[in-house]
RNA sequence: GGGUUCAUAGCUCAGUUGGUUAGAGCGUUACGUUGACAUCGUAAAGGUCAGAGGUUCGAUUCCUCUUGGACCCACCA
């Protein structure tokens, strides 16, 4: 039976259709890969419900549904599983924003916890829909009735679970301690979630009383309204002599200050004036050395309100911090204090989500403590975040997980060890509550609410704790699920290098610690897409491309393709419209090359077997299949999905279309070996094109295409072959020669008739070559005068003239003897590889040759 | 300050343990084209693989340095 197909591949017309066939199918589901029995499992990076499909999602999807539709094909239980983030702080802060433009000015104070929440609640149930189904748009092949969102009640369970593990375990503790706090968001930051800006800044350098004899500098002069001490090197000869003194200074603060002069190793003697004023409650490490001398007291001068507190005086009470700052720089001038001041530039920390900036205050917040020995384990968080890339989980070296490229190991392990503890409570309410509960004195843990008198802490936790735990969230733990036993650990992971540490590093924290395992054997980690001009394309400003657009005017297939082509694990890489237009004609061409096939070939079935070659044509068609379906395999194995689709690419259009069907127009009888070498093609292509390949698939076969087996090589029929074709290489390889030594005047008839059509003179005799040459249209009038001569040795003789000859002898008598200067040489004799040898050898025989003959 | 990474054709990039002639797409130029495909075909031009040294029989690949970019972390008194 014969088929019609359209012209030309209209993706819209099948797309959706396709999608929805698969999902019927039941098969993104692995409970319905009856024969499978080894799991794949795969984890998506869950997208944030408020979020809309960008390029950087689009990446992600095509090779999460490339890795996981090979697998499937390949015989695993592959399951690919889906699921949203609630994105806590982003959520909420995209809500309050559009509230705002409502006009509600302060939307936590006008609605209230309960009112608000119910806001983002709709407003994250909308967008997650919008989200998912652009996702479906992406062809993704995953399983939707394992669909886990990170607030569900099954997600929460487990959140809730682990805090109170850890609480148990005594990992997560309540303390005051300096925080990140963005006034924007009334709320705390983790240090992962600032960003630093280079601002100018004044450096004041000055005394806090003409006879306090150390001077310091700072700029945030403001801050000092609450110091406490000043830092010196102990081996500091010039202030060594006042350690342990304590000095009262009355800057105009609330009290006067007491200024206890204490010895720190951080204190870099050649830096500054070599001693640092010290404000436990506005800097993280000046905090930490209030931690090792407590005695001198802590003073908050900056409120959450970003104001100055009553602790830095009545002068100052009440004012923003820059109007704190330029009235205490007045003070100081105007009571001489000031010694020096200069401009510099400091790279400034600000909120991520709300671009404010932080501020550091002293708060009571729950942290994990990330250096604290596991009891039972004899190890710290810290440790077992390192061990999985080291010595392996519990030293089974076995459970170490294999990180591509392996150079974000280097990062990771510098990163955790600056890892401070983690601060995981936020005051922002959309978020897992922390189940904390509180009566009188009473703290107590608790899954469920508890009775009268007690009340939950406010607080939420950190988006990133829940994340943590997503490898084993979704598969139901705690319950002690089939899925969990079956899936647990993962296969594999797949993120961009920038959320290495929000989330590889948690969720190798919570799976190591919670589970006693690894989260996932394999971690691929890609690089960023950016614009042509090599700028980031932003997630909110939404610049230029827009995915969905592309879908609707190019087709998901074109999409995925040129997502994927020209990438390399963890590089960056530059996207523009020219390489889905590119994809898209490549698409178009496949569609092309079956339309031809389906319309010519009578008997369309499955062919199982490789069918048997007639000719040499045949032979060398089914020999390169052969191994583009080894390299293509291998390379879909090590996860190189640019480098298959590439290679996979060149055969279909440059051996398979513009030679092998060009040649069956003249050698009839090719029916089979071009239908089985396009099922072949079909299936290796169905990971990276999913849609076009099982469009045309349902023309050839009533099952379907996802779920048809990975093509085997079939090395037996390979072998039979090979004698053939060591013949046939040789001539090429002197054919070649020929060419490059020739370079002048060969190059029209060995171009045309050698390099691009490949082996034809070999299938046929001349005779043949001259009428399918004429048929086929191979060559135009230019050629006609050397069609007949294919037997180069002639060709010479007649094209070349003198000039040329005396030319060409005198290069072939320098490359002659650069060769034999070469072989001659005792080194390379002894230890170069003998095939090598036997090359250089043999080029220099064919040099020989061609001098014969010229001569 | 510590670390990572990049520099390959006009542009965007591949190049898997060092080895025949360094590749692709786009762009450019020439030629062709009557039904699978102008979303096409055949070819051409275009590279001291950033520079300098080293290791090696042999380096785009490994090492060192230089130049110029990008990024991460820490610090920023």
């Amino acid at each position: 039976m014969k088929i019609e197909l359209e012209k030309a591949y209209e993706a819209k017309q099948f797309e959706d259709k396709i999608y929805k066939t698969w999902e019927e199918s039941g098969f993104f589901n692995p409970d319905n890969l009856k024969h499978a029995k080894k799991p794949y499992c795969i984890l998506m990076p869950p997208p944030n419900v408020t979020g809309i499909l960008h390029l950087g999602h689009a990446l992600e999807n095509s090779i999460l549904d490339i890795e996981i539709r090979f697998r499937r094909m390949c015989g695993y239980k592959a399951l690919l599983l889906p699921g949203a983030d609630h994105a806590a702080v982003a959520t909420q802060a995209r809500v309050e924003k559009e509230l705002q433009k409502a006009g509600i000015k302060n939307p936590r104070e006008e609605l209230g916890r309960e009112k608000l929440l119910k806001k983002i609640r709709e407003y994250s149930e909308n967008s997650k829909s919008t989200i998912l189904n652009q996702i479906k748009k992406m062809g993704t092949s995953c399983d939707w009735s394992r669909f886990a969102y990170t607030f569900d009640e099954t997600r929460s369970n487990a959140v809730n679970t682990l805090f109170q593990k850890m609480y148990n375990d005594g990992l997560i503790y309540r303390g005051y301690r300096a925080v990140n706090w963005s006034v924007c968001g009334q709320s705390t930051a983790s240090d992962d979630e600032l960003v630093y800006e280079d601002e100018p800044v004044t450096i004041y350098t000055f005394k806090y009383s003409h006879d306090f004899p150390i001077p310091i500098a700072t700029t945030r002069p403001e801050t000092k309204l609450g110091d406490c001490a000043v830092a010196v090197n102990p081996k500091d000869d010039r202030y060594s002599k006042y350690i342990g003194q304590k000095f009262t200074v009355d800057i105009g603060a609330l009290n006067p200050l007491t200024i206890t002069i204490i010895a720190d190793e951080n204190a870099d003697m050649n830096y500054g004036t070599g001693a640092v004023g010290v404000t436990p409650a506005h800097s993280m490490i000046d905090f930490e050395m209030y931690q090792k001398n407590k005695e001198i007291g802590i003073i908050p001068v900056i409120g959450h309100d970003g104001k100055m507190t009553k602790n830095a005086g009545e002068n100052y009470q009440g004012l923003t911090v820059l109007e704190a700052r330029k009235k205490f720089v007045n003070w100081l001038k105007e009571n001489n204090l000031i010694i020096k001041q200069e401009e510099s530039i400091h790279s400034v920390g600000k909120s991520d989500r709300f671009g404010d900036v932080i501020e550091v205050l002293p708060m009571r917040q729950w942290f994990i403590d990330v250096n604290k020995k596991i009891p039972g384990k004899n190890k710290s968080l810290k440790q077992l975040m390192k061990d999985v890339f080291t010595i392996g989980h519990n030293g089974n070296k076995k459970k170490i997980i294999k990180i591509t490229p392996a150079r974000f190991l280097n990062s990771y392990m510098q990163w955790i060890d600056n890892l401070r503890d983690w601060c995981i409570s936020r005051q922002i309410w959309w978020g897992h509550r922390i189940p904390v509960w509180y009566k009188d004195k009473e703290i107590k843990v608790s899954l469920e609410p508890l009775g009268d008198g007690w009340s939950q802490d406010s607080d939420t936790l950190d988006t990133w704790f829940s994340s943590g735990a997503w490898t084993f969230s979704t598969l139901g733990w705690p319950k002690k699920t089939k899925d969990f036993k079956m899936f647990h650990p993962t296969q594999w992971m797949q993120m961009g290098y920038e959320i290495l540490f929000f989330w590889m590093a948690r969720m190798i924290l919570m799976t190591t610690y919670a589970i006693d395992d690894i989260p996932f054997e394999e971690v691929y980690i890609h690089g960023i897409l950016r614009s042509k001009e090599g700028k980031k394309f932003s997630k909110s400003l939404g610049s230029g491309l827009d995915p969905i657009e592309i879908i609707k005017n190019y087709g998901t297939d074109a999409l995925r393709l040129s997502l994927i082509k020209g990438i390399a694990p963890g590089n960056d890489a530059k996207f523009y419209e020219e390489k889905v237009v590119g994809a898209r004609n490549f698409i178009n061409k496949l569609w092309n090359i079956s339309r031809y096939i389906l319309m010519s070939v009578n008997d369309i079935k499955l062919i199982e077997k490789e069918p048997k070659a007639q000719t040499l044509a045949d032979q060398w068609i089914l020999q390169k299949l052969n191994s583009v379906i080894e390299s293509v395999t291998e390379n879909l194995n090590n996860h190189n999905f640019s480098l298959a689709s590439e290679i996979l690419y060149d055969f279909t259009w440059t051996d398979f279309a513009d030679w092998y069907i060009e040649i069956s127009k003249i050698e009839k009888g090719k029916e089979q070996i071009l239908l089985y070498t396009l099922q072949t093609l079909l299936k290796l292509w169905h990971p990276f094109i999913p849609f076009i390949t099982e469009t045309i698939w349902k023309n050839i076969d009533s099952k379907l295409l996802m779920i048809s087996s990975w093509p085997k090589t079939d090395h037996k029929s390979e072998e039979k072959i090979n004698n053939n074709f060591e013949k046939l290489q040789e001539i090429i390889i002197a054919i070649r020669n020929l060419k490059n030594e020739n370079k002048i005047d060969l190059k029209t008839v060995v171009h045309c008739h050698l390099e691009s059509k490949k082996y034809f003179e070999l299938i046929m005799d001349q005779k043949n070559i001259i009428e399918s040459l004429a048929r086929v249209k191979l060559t135009s009038d230019k050629y006609k005068d050397v069609v007949h001569i294919l037997d180069i040795d002639i060709y010479i003789e007649i094209k070349i003239n003198e000039q040329d000859k005396i030319k060409k002898i005198k290069e072939i008598v320098a490359y002659i003897n650069k060769l034999e200067e070469k072989i001659n040489n005792k080194d390379f004799i002894q230890k170069a590889p003998t095939n090598i040898i036997e090359n250089e050898k043999k080029k220099l025989k064919s040099a020989y040759d061609l001098l014969e003959k010229l001569k």
